[in-house]
RNA sequence: GGUUCCGUAGUUCAACUGGAUAGAAUGGCAGAUUCCGGUUCUGCAGGUUGGAGGUUCGAAUCCUCUCGGGAUCACCA
């Protein structure tokens, strides 16, 4: 029942008809709400062929069009535009044919089993800190494209990929060791991504110490650098660890550990999961086995001092180093025998790498060397770039102590969130592990929705002042007519049609005649529920999910404002009006979680 | 410097991928609401889409130049 491509097949006829042309396809678009009609054509395109005006074009197709096509029962021309006026009736029954079902199934049983399996990798954190904003964007953004492409019918598989060793993770394990006095989470109170967090920011300053003693002292800066003393000393125990040094394991497994327990307090908090969960420490060695492989191909190539690389400016690129001169890997060797493994593993159709726009070329790099290595897969790669967060005082520096930490940021968003339900008296009644968790919905909802809104692609301001705020292009605001949804359907259960709630999923007649232009226009937008979704997925995109359910929902604000239902004397008009907005807050609901944020029944 | 992304109401974002008079929210101003929940609704003001050319029936969108901002350009990860 799929009305556009009536249409556009229709066109297509017609065209050959009228002016025997043959054209592959027609785009249609919403009707402009300035003009009279449901679908629009353009027909500027095929006046080559036809030969004649456009007005002329378009009424001689819009003649063919109602001729042929049952639904359409009216048209206008305005220059080049054939508005086209579908009947009533369309909408009407598809309607009763979407009444109270569900918008969308997100379990692997409701998949085709030729379903395209799809990886979606998000988050991969470095085990020396905690979470920070700019990773709240990369977690809430790929548990949200996760989600919906499994709506739109993939297999998908969530994984992280957790930077856990390295230089950097020495930091923390080095200044733990020498400063810390066997400081744990217990003992400190801490959360254990912090406690470790805070050792990583100590070897910083006492590196920082150190070097500018050197530099006092005449020596170079860049020498400083490298000859500070716990320089010296992570540098001799990322070699104790990577020879496998029983105190240095236990140590960063001791770490690790403190680290793993608070992240996951922090994704759970967040709402975010994974399939499957990759270590580097494990796969920071791959890699390697296809450098022979591409040597013998002649892709690769090898320098005199024993280093591969590749050549890319043919492509427009540089030279890219795979093996140093004594043998060791590089950081894009590992994604090279990562992205391998992993196909092995799960022959997936697309792998998409949830990750900043700062590291555009990185990708761009290691896709290339794919394809060029042979791999058809590669075709399949897509790196779901993002820009940055920024804040109302400029980039997150963490040397100046403006980093947004994700833990204290939900925190506040909560009691945020509680303050206000608070004061407004919307917490009455409620135990309190119903409250808590209201107010966490209302809280996480508004900063979900606040960074997932806008186009990934695009650097985001993040105002924390803004993010909190509960009126206009909001969660909360959604969620409050997701709310009175309900309200309504209590009182329908109470009052009406004493739990006889299943007369709500029951088809009914209304003529036409009586159908509202309003009540028209929500049935069109629940319609366009799955072109949305498709094209959410098509461009790995929350932000288009989200403006389409604000959109419906403020629709519904208004049409709530406007028609009181209850009031309504024909019976079979209530019941309309509740099946409807019974159903809108299915598809609020449907939609909403997609942004991977809950709707409260009451706030 | 090379490559690349971005620039839209005071502010934060849209614009169905080249379509009609560039839309929302927010802030400002002015109103409404005996009602199923006021975290509501309505109206007004606010724009040379950074600037200049070009392509065509038609440009915020494509091309060239230019101004401004970000990212990136390791045998770092």
């Amino acid at each position: 029942m799929n009305i556009e491509k009536k249409i556009s097949e229709k066109t297509i006829e017609a065209l050959q008809s009228l002016y025997s042309a043959i054209v592959e396809k027609v785009s249609l678009e919403k009707t402009n709400p300035d003009f009279v009609g449901d679908i629009t054509l353009v027909v500027f395109n095929f006046l080559k062929i036809s030969k004649k005006k456009p007005e002329e074009t378009a009424t001689e197709i819009g003649n063919y069009l109602k001729s042929n096509i049952d639904e359409v029962v009216d048209f206008n021309v305005v220059k080049g535009f054939l508005n086209i006026v579908i009947d009533d009736s369309f909408w009407l029954n598809y309607f009763k044919s979407i009444n109270g079902k569900p918008f969308i199934d997100l379990t692997r049983a409701g998949l085709p089993t030729n379903a395209p399996t799809v990886m979606v990798e998000y988050s991969s954190p470095n085990t020396n800190k905690p979470l920070h904003l700019g990773h709240v964007r990369n977690n809430l953004l790929g548990y949200s494209v996760s989600e919906i492409l499994k709506a739109a019918g993939n297999n998908v598989i969530k994984t992280n990929l957790v930077n856990d060793r390295g230089i950097h993770i020495c930091k923390s394990m080095l200044a733990w060791k020498k400063w810390g006095g066997g400081e744990t989470p217990e003992s400190s109170g801490l959360k254990g991504d912090h406690l470790v967090g805070k050792y990583y920011v100590e070897f910083d300053k006492q590196f920082k110490v150190q070097s500018s003693k050197l530099k006092a002292e005449g020596v170079s800066d860049e020498e400083a650098e490298k000859k500070a003393p716990i320089m010296l000393e992570i540098q001799d125990m990322l070699r104790k660890w990577e020879a496998g040094d029983k105190e240095t394991r236990a140590l960063w497994e001791m770490m690790n550990g403190w680290v793993y327990k608070g992240f996951d307090a922090t994704y759970k908090m967040l709402g975010v999961s994974f399939d499957k969960t990759y270590y580097e420490s494990n796969t920071y060695l791959l890699g390697k086995n296809i450098i022979d492989d591409g040597l013998a191909k002649g892709v690769l190539k090898r320098r005199a001092d024993n280093s591969i690389y590749i050549d890319l400016t043919a492509d427009g690129l540089d030279e890219k180093t795979l093996l140093r001169a004594d043998g060791t890997s590089v950081y894009i060797t590992q994604d090279l025998g990562t992205a391998v493994q992993r196909f092995e593993e799960y022959k997936f159709d697309k792998l998409v790498y949830t990750v900043g726009n700062e590291q555009d070329y990185h990708f761009k790099v290691l896709f290339l060397i794919l394809k060029k290595l042979g791999y058809k897969w590669s075709d399949g790669l897509y790196h779901l770039s993002y820009g940055m967060v920024e804040l109302p005082e400029g980039k997150m520096k963490s040397r100046e102590g403006t980093v947004v930490d994700a833990d204290e940021l939900m925190q506040e968003m909560i009691n945020t969130a509680a303050a206000t339900t608070k004061e407004l008296g919307k917490a009455e009644g409620l135990s309190e592990t119903e409250a808590e968790t209201l107010y966490r919905t209302i809280g996480l909802g508004a900063l979900k929705y606040f960074m997932l809104k806008i186009d990934p692609k695009k650097k985001m301001l993040f105002n924390p002042a803004e993010s909190i705020d509960f009126n206009g292009n909001t969660a909360p605001f959604i969620q409050f007519n997701y709310v009175r949804i309900q309200a309504l359907l209590r009182k329908a259960k109470e009052d009406y049609f004493k739990d006889n709630l299943e007369i709500l999923d029951a088809s009914t007649d209304i003529p036409s005649a009586s159908l509202l232009p309003k009540e028209k226009q929500l049935i069109i937008q629940l319609y366009g529920f799955n072109s949305t979704l498709n094209q959410a997925a098509n461009e790995y995109s929350p932000a288009v999910i989200a403006n389409y359910v604000y959109d419906l929902a403020k629709e519904f604000s208004q049409y709530y404002h406007d028609t009181p239902i209850f009031k309504e004397e024909k019976k079979d008009l209530i019941l309309f009006r509740l099946q409807l907005s019974k159903t809108i807050g299915i598809a609020i609901k449907s939609s909403m979680q997609l942004l991977g944020i809950e709707v409260p029944e009451r706030m």
